[in-house]
DNA sequence: ACTTTGTTGATTAGATTAGTCGGCAAAGAG
DNA sequence: CTCTTTGCCGACTAATCTAATCAACAAAGT
């Protein structure tokens, strides 16, 4: 029941897209420093978010990559469907086909409430409220490091 | 983010042995037959649950295992930490000091609230609530026949 | 004693994870 | 127009985890 890397740094690399956004698209090299990520690895985990079209890159001199929404209108849930194939603890409870149980099985059923308060969650936070909470944060770190 | 077999199968085992108590103890062959899993890898599975004092086993001709608690008092949580390790989705959660950006990052917080949202469900069902859902499934699904 | 039933440690095939590497493709800079 | 920068993509690999299996042993009834 662990999230993988793929899911722990896709996650904070798009976090730090939306913090460093500006005119020019963030280098992927740069996220990789800031959030200590291979950057080799880093392009890996970043595809699927391209191809999926919630980032857009722009190759060449200068390039680098952008949210091509706004950040509020992504949600935790879509991101890590894209990074880490789905969230569901089990294959049953969204495809009952997989046991010949299905149908009779009550833990199946738990499954399916698990899924739902997991879905809960990462369907009520955005990669906006993110970026909101990491500013936040970050001022009540500083002031309390002033005092 | 999956389930694996040891925790999908363990659950299954154990409501099997709760929904088939009597005063002799449940054979973990039936067990394996009943619920279509190896016999073997069973027994694997069941022993984190008698070193935990879940199950009782009793060794020789007529043995077998059984509940050693009611079932009303065992929780989903308990059941799954024993099988899977635990159900944290990442460590740093439970364990800040596994990364250095622990009191920094907001992707943490939010792996924090899934956890929460995942463990309220887990403690709020017990092994109890499990045969008690059976029960009412198997009933109605046999209602469902006669009409 | 004999049989049944659980216990334990070793072993294994396969899948998944977490990367790495090399070369290609586009696009701005000079 | 060609050079450099930056992303794109397919192949490859080491390490770890999963899901079993097997053989030998340990109790406990019959």
């Amino acid at each position: 029941m662990k999230l993988s890397t793929r899911g722990r740094y896709g996650t904070r690399a798009l976090l730090d897209i939306a913090l460093h956004q500006s005119e020019r698209p963030v280098l992927l090299k740069e996220v990789a420093r800031r959030q200590e990520i291979s950057p080799l690895y880093l392009e890996r985990l970043i595809t699927p978010l391209i191809t999926a079209g919630i980032l857009r890159s722009t190759r060449g001199a200068r390039g680098g990559v952008s949210l091509s929404r706004p950040a509020g209108e992504v949600r935790l849930s879509e991101i890590l469907r894209l990074l880490e194939g789905s969230i569901e603890p089990v294959e049953c409870v969204n495809n009952p086909g997989v046991c010949s149980r299905s149908g009779a099985c009550v833990t199946r059923d738990v499954w399916g409430e698990l899924q739902k308060a997991m879905d809960d969650v990462l369907n009520g936070i955005t990669l906006g409220d993110l970026v909101e909470r990491q500013r936040v944060k970050d001022q009540t770190r500083h002031i309390m490091y002033d005092i």
